[in-house]
DNA sequence: AATGCGTGGCT
DNA sequence: TAGCCAAGCAT
């Protein structure tokens, strides 16, 4: 039997029931793939819900205000991608009259998608013959045919998604690429892989010449950049002064709490007053009313929140700081590492 | 091509 | 603990 029928078999024998396999609608799909990018299915699969529950088709988002938007997203990282999913969905729904694209090229050029989202929601939603190589897809390819190229290097993916298109069957495409993914996240696993339960035992050339363990190759990353970072606790009356993040870069866009990083040697107190004459804020004294860790793919953050003497404003009108009270702060969209501080307010 | 971008779970 | 990873994309 050929590895197609196997995978395929295996597949529609063990697929596991998730929300976003109830039907083909191409909105959903592409909802969850955006979701699922970097994202534990375990992870994704609460927000996924309350998303198509409040956004039940594609017009219902494209509609729908930003802050209701973003705030569905809270906490599940990587914001740029619902920043711009609804900017993609806006976009179907002016130029495509509300239609997921079904020429590639099309849906190729919206936000967010790039050649995974592009093969995934094609090929799942409508049977297109499109490869669709994330992560799961190179691990099980590397071993299976003992492919040594470093799968961190964007070159390799090329070759993979080449190799991939070769092994899709015309009659299943969706189902043979989400067959593959799902043998990755299951069976072909990144550490101790389930060899014995795995329909391609026979087939699989990494398993025979015993270097499934060593594949696939991949360069290490590099440790997150740890810094001392402060977060700051200014009170005027029941109001709290915070911060809006730039619009580029860490947590793009969001209102935080005002957060500077100490510089070398510099106490907490002397990077929050700092602070205060970069925004024209008059900071006195301060005292440390928690701590916490934080850790991003490339930062690590060992905060320090602080409460300061508050003496009134220095000088100009800051659009990128302003007085909140505590009730609107936290109802907010805040990234988790601010949400994580809530409790020290 | 290499780097930046969140969060949480597991070893 | 520190590192690695999880259905990637934009720049």
């Amino acid at each position: 039997m050929e590895i197609q029928d196997r995978l395929l078999t295996w597949y529609r024998e063990n697929r596991r029931d998730l929300p976003w396999r109830k039907d083909k609608d191409p909105y959903k799909i592409w909802v969850s793939e955006i979701m699922l990018q970097q994202t534990r299915v375990e992870t994704v699969i609460p927000y996924f819900n309350r998303f198509v529950e409040q956004f039940p088709t594609l017009q219902h988002l494209a509609e729908a205000e930003e802050d209701e938007v973003y705030k569905a997203w809270e906490g599940l990282g990587y914001y740029s991608r619902i920043r711009n999913l609804h900017s993609a969905v806006k976009e179907v729904q002016s130029s495509y009259g509300g239609y997921v694209p079904y020429e590639p090229k099309k849906m190729a050029r919206l936000k967010g998608v790039g050649p995974y989202t592009l093969g995934a929601v094609l090929s799942i939603a409508y049977d297109q013959k499109l490869p669709a190589v994330d992560g799961n897809v190179m691990r099980v390819l590397s071993r299976l045919f003992v492919l040594t190229d470093d799968i961190a290097k964007p070159k390799t993916r090329k070759k993979i998604e080449q190799l991939a298109l070769q092994l899709i069957p015309e009659e299943a495409p969706g189902d043979f690429n989400q067959a593959l993914m799902e043998l990755g996240a299951t069976i072909c696993v990144p550490s101790s892989p389930r060899c014995l339960l795995c329909p391609l035992q026979q087939a699989c050339q990494g398993l025979a010449t015993g270097q499934h363990d060593e594949l696939p190759i991949k360069t290490k990353n590099k440790a997150p950049l740890k810094q001392k970072m402060v977060f700051l606790l200014i009170r005027d009356q029941n109001k709290l002064w915070v911060e809006k993040r730039p619009d580029t870069g860490l947590l793009a866009g969001f209102w935080s709490l005002p957060t500077i990083e100490r510089d070398k040697g510099e106490s907490a107190i002397d990077a929050a007053i700092r602070w205060g004459e970069l925004h024209g804020i008059l900071l006195r004294n301060g005292r440390q009313v928690g701590e916490l860790e934080h850790i991003f793919t490339h930062r690590h953050w060992n905060i320090e929140v602080l409460e300061m003497d508050y003496l009134g404003i220095e000088n100009m009108y800051n659009e990128n700081i302003s007085l909140w009270t505590y009730e609107k702060f936290s109802n907010s969209t805040l990234a988790n590492v601010y949400r994580k501080a809530l409790k020290f307010i």
